[in-house]
DNA sequence: CTATAAAAAGACAAAAAAGGTCCTTTAGGT
DNA sequence: ACCTAAAGGACCTTTTTTGTCTTTTTATAG
């Protein structure tokens, strides 16, 4: 249980690749997922996903491409994975009031609050630059 | 992502239904299911897997029945879930050595592993006596 | 020893989600 | 105008979830 899907390991894939290129190039879909392994149609709504929160920018046209919106440093391993996934949420009690019926009374809430502040500190404690390795030694 | 399913819900709310009967008393499946709000044949599944691990005890035929097989206090939230939905695993990574070919240069790998150890050890700081509430005062 | 009660086991099925493809549209460059 | 590449959307397949139903086993009661 509580599995990352194939979505976002190739999410996180993908924006490796991003983050080991050169400052300021751009990568085409089709390059970028044949270097990370991914289903290039598949990797380009990945893609969509990123632009639509930011996290890269994308060019249209001839030239045109992908690159990070930010330096990789200032990418977290959370955002990469709510970006395809959405908001981490362990349990349908977090989303709304009306959804957990028994509200204040319902004891298990609190703890699937204490589960989901534990993974979005972790993942927010790592970017992907830590992620990518190599080219920035310390 | 990272939700519980319908199925991690339904078991929590039946184990809490037992616990919170008088010890030693047996529980029909139909009066779980509709005292909790599961369907019926649902949960006995659900209690089938229960009874798989350990967790409750079943007795057949007429008189028959579920009660826990331990007390309340030494059933920890984390059994009750994985009882059903199986160990938790945010990543397939660490399901073997030969699934992540990237092994030890995979540096995502250490992130799922902290995560999954805080999952791990959240849940099982959490008795379902504590859960159930009201019948233990203090 | 037969009828009844209740869980166990397993086959089946509908609904939802995951995983992926393909085609058309839009924006940008030559 | 024509080419290039991403955006958007429709569509499809497979897997998982969420169940149901039927048959079998085990136990009890008469």
């Amino acid at each position: 249980m509580m599995e990352l899907t194939r979505k976002g390991e190739y999410a996180i894939r993908g924006i490796l690749y991003l983050a080991r290129q050169p400052q300021g190039k751009l990568s085409l879909v089709g390059e970028i997922a044949a270097a990370s392994g991914v289903p290039k149609t598949f990797l380009a709504k990945i893609l969509q996903d990123f632009t639509k929160v930011g996290l890269v920018y994308s060019f249209r046209g001839t030239g045109g491409g992908f690159s990070l919106a930010r330096t990789p440093d200032r990418i977290t391993l959370r955002e990469v994975v709510e970006a395809v996934e959405g908001p981490i949420l362990p349990n349908r009690c977090l989303i709304g009031a009306g959804s957990c019926e028994n509200d204040s009374s319902c004891l298990v809430h609190p703890v699937w609050k204490r589960v989901r502040d534990e993974i979005v500190t972790i993942l927010d404690g790592v970017t992907i630059e830590e992620l990518a390795g190599e080219d920035h030694p310390t």
